[in-house]
DNA sequence: TAGCTGGGAA
DNA sequence: CATCATCCCAGCTA
């Protein structure tokens, strides 16, 4: 045994040293060979300062730019980490000064600083430069010269002009680390009431109407602490980045509860300030009359106010003031949360960049912006203090292990021709409603007893068409809240197995879980509403996978909308498998999948989903 | 005062 | 790259 032991040991040194996973190109691309055995780890130990690009079944091509490169450091990255990093996957020798690129672009960050100096009894900021090259490069600079004034030190800014320059310099390639004075806001009596029970089980005294014991997670304390920090300059702002469903209300509960201070909170919908008010009462100390909804309902504030979005950007006319940016300016708010950072509009960045001396706590399950407002974002609520690999919730059971299969299927040849000459828009529309996805739908809810089947998709027409074939029930954004809820609840109850929802998928949060969702279509590339409807199915359940399906037309512009929508959970380490539907004229056998379904299988990983062998990574 | 409908916005 | 969902407000009815 001792000796067979050690030839297996030396044949996993030979698979290791033989072949790493990484190959670093001059360009600062990454090349992520999946095959290899060490792809996962490498995939995770790059994932704090690389983006993922592009994500065929072979290469994984990730890209390091100057933002994540920042990110990484802000969350404490050092260059020499990047370095080791690289060093300890890369199969052939690192490319020569690539390393130095990094760790200049990283230096980078820090490189200018604001800081606030007393004068009497106000407070201005200056911005300090290292150096003597770069004051020049920033004197010269066209964009800033109306907000800076050269004195000794350095710059005086205005304090209104705080989150401005911040942006100005992000764009020239100067992220600045803020170390300016927070202001206090107006002090709140506030704690969480959090059971003590063990994490493990969850037990813990049970309050009543309580749903369920109440215990922080680690990595929910982690992310509080990474936004924290030791309180001293240049913390107490930031972002944290959690999965769907991993509870990133308790962070902003937590944050409230150390800070006592009031706060204001902004979501994304009229549901999620419900939910917010629902959190605080079950969970905090704070009383009803403490908690306020300002929105389009009721206009009232409170010490915790929750506002949406949406009432903040209207204004009576296209070019005038936004009446309710007074809900900012007017109170002494100690604290502002931004729940899906991701969404935060346009307006409210101008707002908020007049307000840099709050506190501010972003939340986010992706930080993707498809718009790409990233420096936005890291330059006026801060930069990613926090984030945690979704697979590495999912082996500590905090969300449920997916498997995520793409069908493809061809289109009915009586659609090729029209196909064929279609214009670009119409090719997508035409790929998207391909009508043998009906078909297939129902032969994998034939195949897979599941309770709980959601089936989404991007066009009424074609959610009514096959919901009529399946006799199951539709919900879209005009079904009545009523309605609506009456078939969740049945659904929950597990008296209607299948439900067929549109984009109402993206945002509701009630919509209940399910084990098991078939994309039948999707927005053009967006990664988000991929990793939403994912969501949709990653409620851990005993001993049990979850199912996520995507269907696609095959050689069609479909199939690249797929990749792209892939893209951020391929980050992740989800790994699609793609299975071809009933493609040949000739029969196929049937390939074990679990399902029975009569599918020909051409990938080489049937079961996909691993994860990588690394632990949480803490940030701090 | 509450509840519905439709237009407009981002 | 267009569809759909959301929200806010005004205006109407009862």
């Amino acid at each position: 045994m001792a000796i067979f032991g050690y030839f297996l040991y030396i044949y996993k040194v030979m698979i290791h040293s033989a072949a790493k996973p990484l190959i670093i190109q001059s360009d600062r691309t990454l090349l992520l060979d999946v095959h290899d055995p060490g792809a996962e780890d490498a995939r995770a130990a790059i994932l704090p300062f690389a983006e993922l690009e592009k994500s065929p079944e072979h290469i994984h091509t990730y890209r390091i730019t100057p933002l994540s490169l920042w990110n990484a450091a802000s969350a404490g990255f050092t260059p020499g980490d990047v370095a080791a990093t690289l060093n300890a996957y890369s199969r052939y020798e690192v490319p020569s000064g690539i390393s130095a690129g990094f760790a200049d672009t990283m230096a980078r960050y820090g490189k200018i600083r604001l800081r606030s100096v007393s004068i009497g009894d106000g407070e201005e900021l200056i911005l300090t430069m290292e150096d003597e090259t770069i004051t020049k490069e920033i004197a010269a600079a066209r964009s800033l010269s109306d907000y800076l004034v050269k004195t000794n030190e350095g710059f005086k800014v205005k304090l209104i002009d705080r989150g401005t320059v911040k942006q100005e310099l992000i764009k020239l390639g100067w992220p600045v680390q803020d170390e300016a004075a927070l202001r206090q806001g107006e002090p709140l009596e506030v704690a969480l009431k959090e059971n003590h029970g063990t994490p493990e089980t969850g037990i813990g005294p049970q309050r009543p109407g309580s749903k369920r014991s109440f215990v922080m997670r680690d990595y929910q304390i982690e992310a509080a602490r990474a936004v924290l920090g030791q309180g001293g300059p240049g913390t107490g702002f930031g972002v944290v980045v959690l999965p769907c469903g991993a509870g990133k209300t308790i962070v902003g509960m937590a944050v409230i509860a150390v800070l006592k201070t009031n706060t204001l909170i902004l979501s994304a919908n009229v549901a999620a300030v419900h939910q917010w008010i629902d959190e605080l009462l079950d969970k905090t100390t704070l009383t009803r009359e403490q908690i306020a909804e300002y929105s389009g309902d009721s206009k009232t504030v409170a010490p915790v106010t929750i506002a949406t979005y949406q009432i903040l950007t209207w204004r009576p006319d296209k070019t005038g003031d936004f009446p309710h940016f007074s809900l900012f300016r007017q109170y002494p708010w100690g604290l502002i949360i931004y729940d899906e950072v991701h969404l935060l509009p346009a307006p409210v960045f101008r707002v908020t960049a007049e307000l840099q001396a709050v506190r501010r706590l972003g939340l986010t399950a992706t930080l993707i912006r498809e718009d790409g407002a990233e420096d936005a974002v890291f330059s006026l609520v801060g930069p990613k203090r926090y984030d945690v690999p979704w697979k590495d919730l999912e082996r500590k059971g905090w969300i449920a292990e997916a498997i995520c299969i793409e069908v493809r299927l061809d289109l009915p040849d009586k659609l090729k021709v029209p196909y064929a000459v279609a214009g670009k828009r119409e090719k997508y529309r035409i790929a998207a409603e391909n009508s043998l996805k009906e078909e297939a739908a129902l032969e994998l809810i034939a195949n897979h007893r599941e309770d709980h089947i959601l089936v989404i998709g991007q066009y009424i027409s074609q959610l009514e068409s096959i919901a009529r074939l399946l006799s199951a029930p539709l919900v879209t954004g005009k079904t009545a809240n009523a309605e609506r809820e009456q078939i969740y609840a049945a659904f929950k109850r597990g008296e209607i197995p299948v439900m067929v929802v549109s984009k109402v998928a993206n945002f509701a949060l009630d919509l209940p879980d399910a084990s098991m969702a078939i994309q039948i279509s999707g927005s053009f590339g967006s990664r988000q509403e991929e990793a939403q409807r994912l969501g949709r199915i990653l409620r851990p359940k005993k001993n049990k996978n979850s199912y996520f399906f995507t269907i696609v037309s095959r050689s069609t512009v479909e199939e690249d909308f797929a990749a792209n929508r892939q893209k951020f959970l391929a980050e992740q380490g989800y790994r699609y498998s793609i299975q071809y539907w009933r493609s040949m004229d000739k029969a196929l056998p049937s390939i074990n999948t679990g399902t029975g379904a009569d599918f020909a299988d051409d990938s080489t990983v049937v079961s996909v989903v691993e994860g990588s062998d690394t632990g949480t990574k803490v940030h701090q």
